[in-house]
This record gives C-alpha cells, sequence and structure tokens, in this order.
DNA sequence: TGCTACCGAATGAACATTCAATTAGAAGAT
DNA sequence: ATCTTCTAATTGAATGTTCATTCGGTAGCA
C-alpha cells in the first residue's frame, strides 16, 4: 500500500486528519488514542497498522502537515516573475494557510516546541528542502537581503506570520487584503538590503 | 503563608522551577506528576497542598514564568533616556532572558499554544499590564511605529526574538553583541514609521 | 489459500489525586 | 526556660482511572 504523503487512502488521512484537529484543542499527550479512532471512524487496532506507535504518528503528521504547507506557499508562483512580487505571493499564502488551517498552525507550534522536534531532526517536507528554502538562499545570495545568517531569516519571517496569524485567529479580527500587504511589507522592511541596488 | 509569586517559600519555588525543566524536556502531559516531586525533592502529595492540580500548577507557573520575563525587561530601564533607546534595551533584554532561560522560552510557547491560554485568558503576568503593554502604547500614540493594530505589535516583535532565540539554542550558535543589536535593528525597522519624523 | 485491511475487547502499566498519619513550628501559659 | 496546644506543612502508600499497545480473529480479495 501506498503510504505517501499524497495518498488516497482515506483511513490513513482519516487518523492524521483527526489527531491533527484533537491535538489543536488538547494538546499532544492530552489526546488519547482511543479518541482519535474514534473522531477518525476506526477502531483502535487500526492506527497501528499504519503506524509504529503515538510518537511516530505524530512525526508523520508533522511532515504530512508541512508538506501541505510548503504546497500552499507555492500556489499561484511563476518563476518569471520579480524575486519581490514571487517572496509577497510566497508569504500571503503561508499567512492564509495557517488562518485557513487554524489546526495546522496550532500543531506545528505545538511540535517545534516538543521534544519530537528533538528527536527527529531531519523528518521535514521535501518541498522545504527542495522549494522554499533554496528560495530563501537565492534571495541571500543575490542581495535582496541583509546579510544575516541565512537559518535565521527563515525563523524570523515564520515568527511574524505566525505571531500575526495567532493574533487574527484568537481576537477574531478580519485583516483586508491591505492589512496583509502591510504586514508582508513589515517583514520585507526588516530583511530587505538597503546598502545596494539588487 | 505568602503565596506570592516573590516566595521564600522554598518547596513552592522547588516545585515551580522542577516542573519548569521537565515541561521543556517532556511537555505539559508528558511530566507526571511524581517526576515533579522527586526532582523537587518533595512528596507527590505536597504538591496538592500548594496547587490545587496539575492544570493549575501549570497556570501559575506561567505567572511566575511571565513575572519573571517582565522583570528581566525592565532591567536598566531609564525613563529620561530616548524612546527608541529604551526600546532597543527592552528587545536586548527580552532576548537575553530567552537564552539564558531556556526552559522558561520553551515553557512560554508550549503554554501559548495550549488549551491552557484559551482557558484561563485572563491570567497574565500585573508587570505586563503595568509596564510593558504602556510602553508599546505609548510608542503607537507618539508616532514612533506605524499605525497598525497595537495588539498586533506585541506578538509581532515576541514572534522575532522568540524565533532567533530558538535558533541561536538549536544551533548553538553564539552572536555577538553586534548580531543582537542588528537583530533589534531589524525590528525596529520594521515597526518604524516611516512617514512622519516624531 | 494466502494476504492485507480492519476490528475491538483485553492487558498491564502509568498516572493524578486522596487521605490518614506524622512532624515542625509558633504562640501562649506557667 | 519548659510544657501545652493548635495549626500548617509534609509524607507516601493506596485508589481508581485512563491510557497505549497487543492480539486473536473476521472479512474481502486475488
Amino acid at each position: 500500500m501506498n503510504i505517501q504523503l499524497e495518498d488516497f487512502c482515506s483511513k490513513r488521512t482519516a487518523i492524521l486528519t483527526s489527531t491533527l484537529e484533537l491535538v489543536k484543542e488538547h494538546g499532544f499527550h492530552g489526546t488519547p488514542m482511543s479518541q482519535i479512532a474514534k473522531t477518525a471512524n476506526v477502531a483502535a487496532g487500526t492506527i497501528y497498522h499504519y503506524f509504529d506507535s503515538k510518537e511516530t504518528l505524530m512525526v508523520e503528521l508533522y511532515m504530512y502537515t508541512k508538506h501541505r504547507l510548503g504546497k500552499a506557499m507555492l500556489a499561484g508562483d511563476d518563476e518569471s516573475r520579480p524575486y519581490k512580487e514571487r517572496f509577497f505571493q510566497y508569504m500571503t499564502n503561508q499567512y492564509n494557510f495557517y488562518i485557513e488551517n487554524e489546526s495546522s498552525l496550532f500543531f506545528l507550534e505545538q511540535y517545534i516546541n516538543s521534544p519530537f522536534a528533538k528527536n527527529y531532526p531531519e523528518k521535514d517536507s521535501d518541498i522545504f528542502k527542495t522549494d522554499i528554502i533554496p528560495f530563501f538562499d537565492f534571495g541571500l545570495e543575490n542581495g535582496y537581503f541583509k546579510k544575516i545568517d541565512p537559518r535565521l531569516m527563515w525563523p524570523i519571517i515564520r515568527g511574524t506570520l505566525v505571531a500575526a496569524a495567532h493574533f487574527r485567529i484568537s481576537q477574531h479580527v478580519m485583516y483586508s487584503e491591505e492589512d496583509i500587504s502591510q504586514l508582508v511589507k513589515m517583514i520585507w522592511d526588516a530583511i530587505k538590503n538597503n546598502n545596494t541596488t539588487p
């Protein structure tokens, strides 16, 4: 059977999405396997057909979620457009993904701050490795950004967007297109290179 | 007995600090009360003398930690200095607190993304309510910052600093004073008002 | 006939919390 | 100083529950 991210195995996907929702509400250890099974309309034993343990379920859910985030970020990308425009598109997409997928946002934040992230540092989505990280590297190499540690760039951008999305969700505030582009502009202002003209 | 934040009740404090370390390593539900007791050199029952339940222990640990963060941020503050200088001081202090108190950083992140934060939204440190939030409000009212929702300002700043601190910790990278001030400058560039001269 | 997907009751470990009993310490009386 | 009394602090074994995981079995399908 196909145990890939893009799978049509409905039970496996049901388990993943149920876990996502439940972890958002109750946290990792706060969600029992029995409840995951119930919510996914699946027997408890079935979970262990697809995942070795609760721990690997969480790790695979992380990769699944990160993969979906990556795909969402790349939506509507066009390599022929100017770098800055593509950057804005990426950021807007990321922000929209967070507010349209609250549970993914909460899950990712929890995961990153959990022992799992430390225990499985190599586990990550391919899309990030092959597309998104290189896009930022390109921006750095070509002088679009300040000369800071490239590995610091991504967390900072992410930190800002996540903070904004969290706030937007918790306060039930609706941001207009305008507000979002102002937010992205803030990020751009923060990291753009002021010295040379790229 | 004095159940305040600044207490000399050593057992209570021992329980709090032990919980902080353990939650960093194993997460909320991943740390049993029995282990907290053992690490704090205290009997299991003693925890229930100071805290009603595991849940309230976590909430009170949040307030304790947030209080310490607040105090650290205000260190060396001088109201007579220019606003921008005070801002830089606050940010540098906050960043340094995170890297000097890893477990507090991890705990705060976990807490914010947990159901607790939603269930006890009113629980927060007084220092933030009386000193830190007003400081940012002042900056907004006096045109130092872009005109964005003031409640959005704090999460964005926090998001950036937290991201940088996380990175610094996970990669075992040492930032120089220089690097930190560049980081804070990035934040300042992002949120400062470009239109008028304050 | 064999293989995979799936089920769900059973198992045993781990857990949060309780409580009856013990100690420490303070305040008051002698 | 010493004894008395009262309260708060502390203990850790016992309790009842919840949980992750297992496993013997069923159903469909090649």
